[in-house]
DNA sequence: CACTTAATTCAACGCTTGTTGAATTAGTTG
DNA sequence: CAACTAATTCAACAAGCGTTGAATTAAGTG
């Protein structure tokens, strides 16, 4: 292996990679184009087709990442039931601020155009994400789809001010206050009061 | 005036309003491409440009919007003080229910790709929407500015959810029951608790 | 040194985009 | 009717897009 390329060097599939993750979430699939992350990575348009096929295949490639949902379920799990929605907006603050997050920023941006991806959000949010958590915290499932959607609205709407129409001061406020301010919220949703009558509708 | 026209026909012209405002809303500025609003209006692409000038003139004439938001923020104002939360949520729901709705989900999905959209978005909600509001529920100005960002990021979450992501059960719930799930959650962030000791950064 | 294979370069393809300008049609005005 | 003006049609433009394939370079292998 390793054929066709000097030990030491790493290969412009990388950079590739990395120039895609950043047009990609900062401007949109459609956006961002081949030309431009080829521009940025200091290579050939026809590289990229040469490494990943086609564009969609780029786009699908720069969105593998390494954060595993269950890891931070159950971090969020672990401790009081009380205090659950406090520890869920800490790890969607530390997630999203990582460089992890501009994977989350790219669908994101992308689902506002595409179909496509607006249900692989869906899909990721409902059943990757919000399902086990409260499936964990035993909340009963004709509740779970209500409650999930209560704090996906809250929890989105945050990324949305936060991270991508970068509303002042909530783009910059430190992850204690903003914690602070939505824990008890998202607690309220999680376990709380939240119109019983219409669950499991 | 009315010259060249046959009396009792509407013009082209409203016929193409009607398409954008259909195309802009439901893909955004870049993936709405005048040639499809054309051909979803029964017209000549080369209409838009005759009537409008360029496409981004025509994204401009097709947000001319007849919502006022003070109406509205009176609305939210008149009545207790207790019951501003559940009022704000219904006044946002009608609103963006009805026809005029489509013009803010345009500028929305624009805005997660063109920072000049963000901006308009941004300038809206705090200058037009929300810094009138607190100011006439009295709250004081060194928490008006965190406050507001409160409200915007779970009310922009239930948006996004709701008309862009179309999350279910969210985006097909009755008003009543977002009205009794969020109501709450934004009268705490107008008049509760929300981390007072850093309020005024 | 050949041989092989991957990496890279370069030019070009077909397509869609927004926009333009000339030619034509239609309806009102004097 | 003649004159004028707005509305409409049609063909074409330049620019940018993703993608392709052939030619060239480079590096490890027998």
């Amino acid at each position: 292996m390793n054929r066709g390329r000097r030990p030491g060097q790493v290969s412009s599939r990388d950079a590739v990679l990395r120039a895609a993750r950043e047009q990609f979430s900062r401007k949109g699939y459609d956006a961002a184009t081949v030309r431009a992350i080829a521009a940025e990575a200091g290579v050939d348009p026809s590289m990229i087709n040469h490494h990943f096929g086609t564009k969609e295949q780029l786009f699908m490639a720069a969105l593998e990442s390494p954060v595993d949902p269950k890891d931070h379920i159950s971090a969020v799990l672990g401790g009081p039931r009380e205090g659950a929605g406090e520890r869920l907006v800490t790890r969607i603050l530390a997630v999203w601020d990582s460089p992890a997050g501009a994977a989350g920023v790219a669908v994101l941006r992308t689902a506002m155009q595409h179909e496509w991806s607006a249900a692989l959000v869906r899909e990721f949010i409902l059943n990757r994400a919000i399902k086990p958590l409260l499936a964990g915290l035993g909340v009963p499932a004709e509740e779970a789809s209500w409650r999930g959607n209560l704090v996906a609205s809250q929890l989105s709407g945050l990324i949305l001010t936060r991270y991508l129409i970068k509303l002042e001061p909530i783009a910059s406020a430190p992850h204690a206050v903003v914690v602070q301010a939505l824990g008890p919220t998202i607690q309220r949703y999680l376990t709380g009061a939240v119109g019983a009558d219409h669950l499991g509708g």
